[in-house]
DNA sequence: TGCAATGTCGTGAAATTTTCCCGGTGCCGG
DNA sequence: CCGGCACCGGGAAAATTTCACGACATTGCA
């Protein structure tokens, strides 16, 4: 008995690796491929694969709702998510929306193979790196700022990242701006950081700050 | 007589997937592949290929530097760059280092076939989406940092994304504290961003920050 | 050669922001 | 009922940002 897969990557060169590496494997089969989040939940209803094959970056609805989208859909849903960060913010945020797994794309194919068949026979599955790093981020305890951080502090984070002024911010948040910079402050307090610029950049490796590429005019 | 091909990547499994498109091709062959900028510049020093296919992103020293060192050892080089980033600035950098190609990895397989043969013809290959974000970077004319600032600025930028504190950057150059905060307040308004967040950003978009990871514990 | 333009460095003082401390509210769990 | 905590903001001191200004060296060009 052969599982099927849905793989799912909007860099069409790399899902043509995934398949190679796969195809060598007997009792494996891709039967369908994505290249975007909201197209992955689509074809999962329609094709009920036994395993999904997730990249975390892409464009529209990103990897970590996508799986959370089709978990929702389908609870038993098997997916492992293969891709090229390695902070363990990241690993944490996806299995925390079910993934079953997480690989990075610098481990060598024998992992990612040994990943699918793990995750296919109901193990969780995460490479050596990823355990490694969140290994270290619970001994030096980096504080994952969504833990620290009320959630209302975490909105205003998000907002400071997103949004300009600390105005604008005052404004969606109908309080006033006195508000905003007190908890401004407060953030960077809780997260022991001294700056603005390292506050983006903790948001950066905690993958609070997704988007690597922005509007652009 | 057929062209011989150094692949360069960090992600095997994404190496795994040029060369299954690559050898559909007939008169290419991949001879070598590197995983990072060094072993790129050693194996072509070895080797000699008539093209190298180079990721951007990769640990140690990123593409573009390797880019530059081998067009350094070889004037004549043929480098086609194949990355995952779609913003002009990227494609800027790499082309001033010396490439002759930048296609993005969302960008069909034929699109990369065309470019690499395109380049070993001996033509420039740019993907049209990135002759699109460069036509309107053009349009909407965003300063491009490293041409408005002068590279006194240019430096305190590198600096303060980099380093921490506005004492520290003084330190390190050698001069009152006084002047990196005025350096830091002129760069804000040069390049048109109001706070430290815009900064990053920018500094993100741009290539000038380039580090996906950063050292975490 | 003279000289304007530009980059670099620094001072000082005003304007603004950040930070800290405070009081007040409402909500929950013991 | 009380203590703790999230949440909202005021006030004032402290720090930073910003602006205006001067000085010096270098460059390019008439």
């Amino acid at each position: 008995m052969t599982a099927t897969i849905l793989l799912v990557d909007d860099h069409s060169v790399v899902r043509e690796g995934y398949r190679s590496v796969l195809q060598k494997q007997p009792g494996l089969r891709v039967i369908a491929e994505a290249s975007d989040g909201a197209e992955a939940y689509r074809l999962f209803k329609s094709v009920a694969p036994d395993l999904v094959i997730m990249d975390l970056s892409m464009p529209g609805i990103g990897g970590v709702e996508a799986v959370r989208r089709i978990r929702q859909w389908d609870k038993a849903a098997k997916i492992l998510v293969f891709t090229m960060h390695e902070n363990a913010g990241f690993a944490v945020q996806a299995i925390r929306a079910g993934a079953r797994g997480y690989v990075t794309k610098t481990s060598p194919p024998e992992t990612l193979v040994r990943a699918v068949m793990d995750v296919l026979a109901g193990k969780i599955a995460i490479s050596p790196d990823i355990d490694h790093e969140l290994a270290l981020s619970r001994i030096s305890g980096e504080d994952s700022a969504a833990d620290v951080l009320t959630p209302r502090e975490f909105e205003v984070l998000r907002l400071l990242l997103a949004e300009n002024t600390t105005e604008e911010i005052a404004e969606t948040l109908h309080v006033s701006p006195k508000t905003v910079a007190n908890l401004h402050s407060l953030i960077k307090d809780k997260l022991g950081v001294g700056s603005d610029i390292e506050l983006v950049r903790l948001a950066l490796r905690q993958g609070i700050l997704t988007e690597p590429d922005l509007g652009e005019a």
